[in-house]
DNA sequence: TGCATTTGTGCCGCTACTCAACAAAATACC
DNA sequence: GGTATTTTGTTGAGTAGCGGCACAAATGCA
């Protein structure tokens, strides 16, 4: 690209010379960066195995997806592979892969029961996680200090490059200002700039790495979309509930519909059941309360021990339904209340795909024709429509949705990582 | 742009020559278009009313902006007026408007109480409608020649030439199909491929012109997003309710979301009160027989009379609320389900600003207070959110919307309006 | 052993921009 | 009223990114 010289030299009036003149404003530095995101995109998330692949979903010619594989290599990101790639007829294409030694980001999450953080490379791999508890404390700066420094241990021991680092946590996080609004399960106080906060836990242990902060259902729903169940869906709708209320995230062409600051999806209030338990909300039959763990557990009439995890208990029970009946009738119950709320979603949103996550992945499991029968009963053009329900893929789906979150700026610009 | 000869030049092998090649894939005509759509779109929808706003809005060099003006003036899109433009100090910017004997296009809209037909031009300005009853024909093949020659007749009176038609119809389309899934006030059979027929109508009344059909809701909702209450709105929610039902449509970053069928948006299954009235749907209180012309009518004890159209009737009853009690609480009641259900969309949707049209714009005057109020309550981030519910601002927001459509390809490339 | 088919590559050209310098048209200040 | 300052329009040179083309390479099939 042009050499653009040393941005914003303050020029006093005084000392410009006359004939010299600058932009009245800078131009998009995006621009004209052309395909090179595009194609870094499609071969991380495996949907460009071969030059040939890459030069179809690319629309281009051979001669320019052949430059843009050759640059990604010069980059470090992508591995070439000249070796035939199999059967067809005619000349086999080059197999394209992420480069084994290629740089990573740091992945990061904070749940209900602690925290973790793992390395990722291109190509939707996480390393070994680690899974500390939470520290004592429910400050939120001690808490991202600790996350900061496990991560830059394994940061350290690793010989690859780290570009960024990402945090998923399990509340809504503003657009704007990058506050947490309900971290219920870390004792936050509503408002707490958690973006902020890592950013300087992170600017401590690991100077220099940008930083990004998002909602945990939101980023699962995203690597779902890229190495998932997900993979390839115009409009995903994915649904999820580990420990209390439900958490949705739609990703739309790629990109995560996040609302005008963040709080889209914010699927808990739906009403499912008129007649349904009572909400913190002051209503009934919400989502939040009809289709999480503890309304599994309540509709079976399980207390689960304090410490055992509501998600671990949960699945107790619908492992629990293929021989006993009240946790039959409570698995059934849920998967009605589940699926009107689903249901509710496709009329709004229209997806052309459903991805379970959470207990709602062994929902499913449990109820594979009742589930999809439900949303397509109380769907408004349930027949037409007809949306596929699958289970989420992914291990580690919020893991894997952190390092996402931070390697998004560098498929957006894969010339960028060169600059560090 | 580069000579790409004549497509699709049927090479059989045999005469193939041997050294000829063709590339894989036809590469994407779209690309490399550049700026000259999005800036047609900005002096389109009035945000770059001159030379100097269309350089930062665009984000480039005052050159390429006056390259940009100069060739849209060519085309005879953009008038380029070098008077000065008022007041500031430096030069006075050349003021940018749209040609006043620019192309235009035919849009048309079908309704409970007839159709309409409109020639427009760029800017959002509509000239004189033709409004017909429908032929006493619910036949959809009859119905649409009625159109197409109503436009064709408008077409022949102007001077000016016509790019495209565009049909605006009171029922989901199918983006796939193209078909009209449920047009109860036409007696539609559910599933009537109107794309295609409205196609071969305007076919042969105005042969070679491109046509269009969508969803009425969805085209309001664009045309408030570019020349009225929405305008420079991100996430814009349009809710509306002109005869039964209440339909709803979302404009993110200047595009309609339709969903991956054209489907999105069907909010009227929003359950809004749980003990409310039945829905044909088999439940209570959804938000399509809560919110609409009829609902009021009902909360209010009045039966329209048989010809009346159902809107009118319904708006009589919001005037009457300020002195009578009746219809006082009837619009209370109807306002306090609007609410919900807006608040429904909000929680999912998040969008900055909520734009009303038909009886709920008379509602948000009715209660300009309560409504958004409602919606802050009852959604789930109304503090920290507290989106703007607004009035729509166009007359014939549906025409209109019409006309958009029939645009959208020449504000995508304004270089095929030369083609015609 | 050819031949059709598919892919990789180098070279040329075009297009849509940026950059840089200058000219023009207004306001602000003395 | 004249001059400096600010903002804008204009022109010409330069360039990144991509398409078009011709040819070479690598496979399967007859």
């Amino acid at each position: 690209m042009q050499n653009r010289g040393v941005p914003h030299t303050t020029t006093s009036p005084a000392q410009r010379v006359p004939g010299r003149d600058r932009p009245a404003v800078r131009p998009a530095l995006d621009r004209g960066r052309g395909l090179l995101g595009p194609a870094l995109a499609l071969i991380h998330s495996g949907r460009a195995p071969t030059r040939s692949v890459l030069t179809s979903e690319l629309a281009v010619t051979r001669a320019t997806a052949g430059a843009i594989a050759a640059e990604l290599e010069a980059l470090g990101l992508v591995a070439v592979d000249p070796r035939p790639s199999g059967s067809g007829r005619g000349r086999p294409s080059h197999r394209l892969a992420v480069a084994p030694g290629g740089p990573v980001v740091l992945a990061a999450q904070l749940h209900a029961d602690g925290f973790s953080v793992a390395l990722a490379g291109l190509g939707g791999t996480l390393g070994e996680p680690v899974d500390r508890p939470l520290p004592r404390t429910a400050d939120p700066e001690e808490v991202l200090r600790a996350v900061a420094e496990a991560g830059a241990r394994l940061v350290a021991a690793s010989p690859r490059r780290c570009l960024g680092a990402a945090l998923a946590v399990p509340t809504p996080v503003t657009d704007s200002g990058g506050r947490a609004l309900a971290a219920m399960y870390l004792d936050w106080p509503s408002g707490t700039p958690v973006r902020d906060l890592f950013a300087a836990a992170v600017a401590g242990a690991l100077p220099g790495l940008p930083t990004a902060v998002a909602n945990d259902a939101n980023l699962a729903a995203l690597a779902e979309h890229r190495h998932g169940a997900g993979c390839g869906a115009r409009h995903l709708l994915y649904v999820t509930s580990g420990h209390r209320g439900v958490g949705g995230a739609l990703v739309v062409d790629g990109r995560l519909h996040t609302g005008s600051d963040g709080l889209a999806l914010e699927v808990g209030q739906l009403t499912v059941d008129p007649g349904g338990r009572p909400c913190p909300c002051g209503r009934r039959g919400c989502l939040d309360v009809e289709a999480d763990p503890p309304a599994l557990l309540a509709a079976a009439g399980v207390t689960p021990g304090p410490a055992e995890p509501l998600l671990e208990a949960a699945r107790a029970v619908v492992r629990a339904a293929s021989h006993d009946p009240v946790a039959r009738a409570a698995v059934d119950r849920v998967v009605e209340c589940l699926g009107a709320g689903l249901a509710g979603m496709v009329n709004i949103l229209n997806p052309d795909r459903i991805v379970l996550g959470g207990i709602h992945l062994d929902l499913l499991a449990a109820a594979p024709e009742r589930l999809p029968a439900v949303v397509a009963e109380r769907c408004l053009w349930g027949r037409s429509a007809g949306v596929p329900v699958l289970p989420a893929a992914l291990e580690r789906p919020d893991l894997t949705g952190a390092a996402e979150l931070a390697w998004q700026p560098f498929l957006d610009d894969p010339q960028s990582t060169a600059a560090g």
